[in-house]
RNA sequence: GGUCGGAUGGCCGAGAGGCGAGGCUCAGGACUGCAAAUCCUGCUACACGGGUUCAAAUCCCGUUCCGACCUCCA
């Protein structure tokens, strides 16, 4: 691999060497979702942009561990489960089974590891027990736990604010809390709530605390990348290293963020209803395309969503999917992916994908040339190196989860077209041009696109 | 009030002192029975006002506008 990979670090706000802790391995901890509403592209945006790092490092020889959890307990599940009159869990698992079916049809691959809060109870008061015993937290007597954000010096250094220039919260409540600034570590249990036993009476987690405690769990007391969206720098992510550097760990090496998509310039919010959800995206393009599309800015731009340009994208990702099918065709196998170094060097740049986007279209004007010049070392070149960079971003068409339908019925729909093109070429052969273009008409009309070339007609559906 | 981002051609979207990123759309051309696909050519942009410099979209100062976070948001 030519040159070494470079990442911003939002922790020292430059892009830097990626030094691995371990030569060779690299452990990932990704805020995952909290699984309270259906996924919308903003969420799976995330999920793509650090599995598209993910991709990278693995095709750069690195050990990856890459872990993204699952916060299946939080105030606004709780909410949630009242509001929809089911139980707790019943919600979280629901939306858990959302996230993961959006994954999954964006080709996002599975973590490593996808550990759930509620299984982590355990480790998160093994955690709480080191920050009390330590004074870095305290438990008035309520049943709440705090982290006292006074005790640690490196507070807020990750969003580089002042403890003292904070807002404080409305409604912070003095009785309990030392300072409005400390947060819960652990909840009171309050009727008809969910808890667990703890030292300090049956509560349930805050919302912090479980990354610290399942980071450490799976990945040790200190890690390479920590990962997650530009929203959660404060108060997550500072939080999650309050806890974690309290207790003595390192945490996290390099913090990455990824950006959201915005919409007329505005965060995506559940405001805007349903339909930009995952389910209702995938009604009008593929889920290679929607990936192509959430992929194709760079991870710490927005990315300022609208049907106009996702379909543009679907369009300059059908361009480059024929490319490779047309050269498929000619060269009789599917040609195996391999990295072009212009395409590695803009992905070492920070996982600059627009430019290596550039590279890819340079690339494929390469072989469609090298296509109509009979010129199959250069068709094959080009195939291969485009098939190795769609791979990385996640976005290869001969990967079988894309293939879903090598089944009975593809076999005789190509049949029945190759059927009517045979009638349609002898019309050709005996100049009949107008019988030839009205059985092309009535198959477009069906949606079959029909393509002359000089091997012979190609079809395709769309 | 504090902290952090933005503003680039018809649209999307890179770049971060000097060789017109790229894509999509559109127009013209080549190829073709016609289409389609493909290729070639064209469309020379960086919010505004100053400044630094041989050279500024890029650096500095100021201005306008937009957005995000400030304790349970990807």
């Amino acid at each position: 691999m030519s040159a070494q990979l470079k990442l911003y670090n939002t922790a020292t706000r430059a892009v830097s060497e990626f030094i691995p802790l371990q030569p060779g391995k690299v452990g990932i901890y990704l805020c995952g979702a909290t699984v309270q509403a259906p996924p919308h592209i903003g969420h799976v945006r995330s999920g793509v942009n650090f599995d598209i790092l993910r991709r990278w490092l693995t095709a750069s020889r690195y050990d990856v561990t890459f872990i993204r959890n699952v916060t299946d307990i939080d105030d606004k599940i709780l909410h949630k489960a009242a509001h929809e009159n089911i139980p707790w869990w019943a919600v979280a698992q629901k939306y858990e089974r959302a996230f993961t079916e959006a994954y999954r049809a964006l080709n996002v691959l599975p973590p490593t590891y996808e550990p759930r809060a509620t299984g982590h109870i355990t480790q998160m008061i093994e955690l709480m027990q080191l920050l009390i015993h330590n004074g870095s937290a305290y438990a008035p007597g309520n049943g709440d736990v705090y982290l006292d954000v006074r005790h640690l010096k490196s507070y807020l250094t990750l969003s580089n604010q002042k403890l003292d220039d904070l807002q404080s919260a409305e409604d912070a409540d003095l009785t309990y809390k030392k300072d409005p600034r400390d947060f819960a570590l652990w909840k009171a249990a309050k009727p008809g709530d969910p808890s667990w036993p703890t030292p300090w009476g049956a509560g349930r987690p805050g919302w912090h605390l479980e990354c610290s405690a399942m980071a450490h769990a799976y990945l040790g007391e200190s890690f390479d990348i920590h990962g997650g969206g530009l929203d959660l720098i404060f108060p997550h992510h500072e939080n999650e290293i309050a806890q974690s550097q309290s207790a003595g760990w390192g945490f996290a090496n390099i913090w990455m963020h990824n950006a959201w998509v915005t919409a007329s310039g505005e965060k995506m919010s559940k405001s805007l209803g349903n339909s930009l959800q995952v389910p209702e995206i995938l009604k009008q393009v593929r889920g290679i395309e929607l990936r192509w599309y959430l992929g194709s800015a760079h991870y710490r731009s927005m990315l300022e969503f609208s049907f106009n340009a996702l379909q543009e994208a679907a369009t300059n990702f059908c361009r480059i999917e024929g490319f490779l099918k047309r050269a498929t065709d000619v060269l009789e196998v599917t040609p195996d992916g391999v990295i072009h170094e212009g395409f590695a060097e803009a992905m070492n740049e920070d996982l600059a994908v627009p430019t290596a986007l550039a590279v890819i279209a340079e690339i494929m004007r390469n072989g469609n040339n090298a296509l109509a010049a009979g010129d199959m070392v250069g068709v094959k070149t080009a195939a291969s190196e485009i098939r190795g960079a769609l791979a990385i971003l996640g976005c290869d068409p001969f990967d079988t989860i894309f293939s879903n339908d090598e089944n009975a019925d593809a076999k005789v729909l190509d049949g029945l077209v190759s059927l009517a093109l045979e009638q349609r070429a002898a019309a050709r052969v005996r100049k009949d041009f107008a019988a030839a273009d009205a059985i092309r008409d009535q198959i477009a009309a069906l949606g079959v696109v029909i393509e002359d070339t000089a091997q012979g007609t190609r079809w395709s559906i769309g």
